[in-house]
DNA sequence: TCAATAGTGTCTATGAGACAGTATGCA
DNA sequence: TGCATACTGTCTCATAGACACTATTGA
């Protein structure tokens, strides 16, 4: 097999030789979507906390998107990987380490920041509210857990010579202490004989920055198909837990109620009963579980 | 809610004097890991011809890893997405446009490039092996498609207080024309009450280039899985075809057999039957299918 | 006592795995 | 004729959905 150009150097001068800007480069960032689910307060002492998923959101000090909010996230410095770039913007912003986290999916619309290129890799990680409490860095004062809710407001399918179009449009509402925010998302899927697109529009945007609004429609589908087969949602719960509670996270994110004794089946394999019980709940006491890593770390 | 820094400039005259410059920039490339379906010369007339997965790799003619294979890839230029530069390469590489690709994950290490730091964000896209046609572009002489096949060498659970270790050994063989190449990689997902950790390991490696080895191993792995739950596997297949060669397909990829029938009831909402038939077999022609992305687009 | 939740038993529908059995073209 | 593949019928088993039913606390 012939070289096409022939090569003069020996490795190392080559090395030292080599010059990157040859190339232009844009800059890197980390996003994170950092979930939680939380009590909301309940009146009722017999009726059991409703639970709330919640994201962190930053509100912009600066230009662009001033005053808007914005996913956690900053650039990528020489020595870490975006990864350990996401784990410290989390652990800066909740004072949490040691969590789960998990890439979602990097953005790199040349225009997707008004100031310069930046490509932006995409995060998520899930805390457990019990141990929450927002760190006191520099920004602590402007990032707030904001109450998060989607629902799809239609679905049409079209199918033309050769192929298919699936475009469902879904409406995601985030509630903050004196903050709403609306975010209409079309998701678009076109199936041709020699191809497949897969993507979204921003289609309406009150308040979320950049294109913060399609990383959380993303992380939230993820989030919400990773229930359905992996022992995900037990990073969002404390070390003891009931099933009911457990039960109800995954309600929560799913947006759909379930059935008690189908769903204690289907996570039976993933915890493990322990001889304590909740009590002074005004109705009968419930067993607290934990979770069995064991058999969760099967279904990554 | 308080600026912490006072804004003075008002947004255009912010972005007029934005400097990207007082970041670190790494270089950002794409990277392609093109898999095919082909068919393995048969010499009896009877028997159908076994299916072979192929990955497309380029043989490197310039420090570092010179005459080592790497998957085909660039950097991202100023106006396109990494998506685009993917495609891009895939396009210099097989001619072809418009066909299956995803993103798969982006890889950061800081050292994972000798020359410079390199952030890649790598891609896999599936192609039918009917129109295949290697380009005559300048790497054209360079680029080969190898055999590709994975073998599970051991696996080792390890419960530790609060937490367990799951450790995957697999032997990945490439098989070129006169080359072989053989890598081991270990996979380690270790779960404790408070974090998770995922990550590759290369522990032998005879001819990929860089950490394509890692690339290669996770793209293989989402095939695998996606093979499972979604119609992935009609990109690698021509316009009308067989169950049984459809079977093969999947078998091959899996690296397992399956039930004809189990597998015909599973695929049959993806695949519409036609009136042509296969002939000159020497045993019982079988009904040509084709796709029907009506219901492949749902599963996405 | 009763509101509210905790927890179980079981019927049914569905889908995958297993395997036997029938169908068919061509050297 | 028989090899090799094409294709179908049906039994079994595992699992999810549905729902009825019993159990238990504390104001």
């Amino acid at each position: 097999m012939p070289e096409k150009k022939k090569v003069f150097l020996n490795e190392e001068t080559f090395l030292q030789q080599y010059n990157a800007d040859d190339y232009v480069h844009p800059s890197v960032a980390a996003d994170m979507v950092i979930f939680t689910v939380m009590d909301a307060p309940e009146a009722n002492y017999r009726k059991l906390p409703e639970k709330q998923l919640c994201v962190l959101l930053i509100r912009r000090g600066m230009y662009p998107f001033l005053g808007q909010w914005a996913l956690p996230g900053g650039f990528v410095r020489p020595n870490e990987t975006v990864g350990n770039a996401a784990r410290r913007e989390l652990r800066e912003e909740t004072g949490l380490d040691n969590v789960y986290m998990e890439q979602l999916c990097t953005f790199s619309e040349p225009d997707r920041d008004p100031r310069t290129r930046v490509i932006s890799c995409a995060h998520m990680a899930l805390v457990n509210s019990a141990n929450l409490q927002l760190a006191a860095g520099d920004d602590a004062d402007r990032a707030a857990w904001f109450r998060c809710s989607s629902q799809l407001l239609s679905e049409s399918r079209e199918t033309h010579t050769m192929g298919c179009t699936i475009t469902k449009r879904s409406l995601f509402h985030l509630s903050g202490e004196n903050v709403q925010i609306n975010c209409t998302l079309e998701h678009k899927i076109s199936h041709t004989t020699h191809s497949v697109t897969d993507e979204y529009t921003i289609i309406e945007n009150t308040g979320l920055a950049f294109d913060h609004a399609r990383i959380l429609a993303l992380a939230l589908e993820r989030l919400r198909s990773k229930l359905e087969y992996t022992g995900i949602a037990l990073h969002l719960m404390p070390a003891r837990f009931t099933l009911t509670q457990l039960q109800q996270v995954y309600e929560v994110i799913l947006g759909r109620s379930l059935l008690a004794a189908a769903f204690r089946r289907k996570i039976a394999p993933l915890v493990r009963g322990t001889d304590e019980y909740t009590s002074d709940a005004g109705h009968r006491p419930s067993q607290l579980f934990e979770r069995n890593w064991d058999n969760i770390a099967e279904l990554i």
